[in-house]
DNA sequence: GTCAATCTTTTTGTATACAAGAATGCAAAT
DNA sequence: ATTTGCATTCTTGTATACAAAAAGATTGAC
């Protein structure tokens, strides 16, 4: 319904919620915004109900829409349930999953490789974001890869910084490559044991992260 | 937001989706509704934007909301990773469930037992609606618990006739002993086993359904 | 009789106008 | 000085009005 303006608008709030130019608890002004967009606050209300329901925006009756960013509790929570749909994925596509997707993982994970040989952390990820996109495709089950799609675009912002530690990429590399070789075989449940770990791991470096900016803060 | 009458309406059709007032495909007519409802459409719209995010209703450009109910493909699908949630729920619950917690579930189980000696599929149905919401609960991850509860309620309208099934009553009240058991002695796996198959079979009685359902109208 | 093009009607998307509830500020009283 | 009550102001929620797009009908040609 409210499609023309409306969609591109929420998509543009989005981004700025998530590039930080919004930050938890602001107030997402109707009228501000709207001559911001230049136009009426009809199309940005429908905006704000779609972030609603993706959990960006709090809606308050009476009192207004707030950004709404995950705590450091609920972002363990969210890495963790992440972690868990990933393994599920990997247990299903270890039954399912094709030789043409397995080449396809193959691939994505040689331009992995390539990307680390070359220190490129940008390249590292856009391929290492593609190598579980088939995961999650190659589960055979298009509402779970649905799913696993919008927690992992979520957390998005949150696990790119974690790539960043030291020795990070060349682990994620062999868990990458201790995927394919499970999944080569079939193993489904060693797939998931893997992907459980490869993930959760993200979880705990951004503890230790957001441990250590808080001990700084002190 | 569009909080007073909004959320009302949008709950009055979810209602009406859910009881099969609207069946798949129907669209849903702004200027109708809003006269039926005695409002105006802006609140309607508001509601359907609603519905749309929760998966109920098609929003489509310039052509109105569709209702959209989810096909016999796509509801294995989401009786699947229903199972898997709960797998995963029972695994986590395995390390972090709490002695009230336990008792709590062997209540309801014994609520069940008695609903099935009396032959009560209705109060049975309920206490194994609570066994689960403690499950959810005891997963100690907040999120997955709504994420879990979310998937629970989407798949209520389908699962009610899945305990018809001849002997199914007994089964599942066995299977729910086995997932206390499991979880008593502290072995999250094995839960997550039980409850994998406890959820996935509802899939397949689903599935067998649907296939009579077909060659009967044929 | 059928098909196509155009015109009419309907319906969605957006803007604006209005009403009601919440927040703020000020003043008076304790 | 603090607090309580009231009034003002701002903001949200809803209704209505208008514009544009799609669906539907009508007329004309073949």
């Amino acid at each position: 319904m409210g499609q023309r303006r409306a969609d591109t608008i929420a998509e543009e709030l989005e981004e700025r919620i998530f590039d930080g130019t919004f930050s938890d608890g602001d107030r997402l002004d109707e009228v501000r915004l709207a001559q911001q967009f230049g136009v009426s606050r009809t199309p940005l209300r429908e905006a704000f109900q779609r972030l609603a329901l993706s959990g960006l925006v709090e809606l308050i009756p009476r009192r207004g829409a707030f950004v709404r960013q995950p705590g450091p509790v609920e972002l363990m929570e969210m890495f963790e349930v992440m972690a868990e749909l990933e393994a599920v994925c990997g247990r299903l596509a270890g039954k399912r999953i094709s030789d043409r997707a397995l080449a396809e993982l193959n691939d994505a994970n040689a331009k992995c490789q390539a990307a680390l040989a070359a220190q490129d952390s940008d390249a590292y990820y856009v391929e290492n974001e593609r190598f579980h996109h088939i995961l999650y495709r190659e589960s055979g089950n298009s509402f779970l890869q649905q799913e696993a799609c919008k927690l992992h675009k979520r957390l998005k912002p949150f696990r790119r910084q974690q790539l960043r530690f030291r020795g990070r990429l060349a682990q994620s590399m062999a868990e990458h490559e201790a995927v394919v070789q499970a999944l080569t075989h079939g193993d489904g449940d060693a797939a998931a044991a893997v992907l459980r770990e490869h993930v959760a791991v993200q979880g705990e470096k951004f503890h230790t992260l957001m441990a250590s900016l808080k001990s700084a803060a002190e």
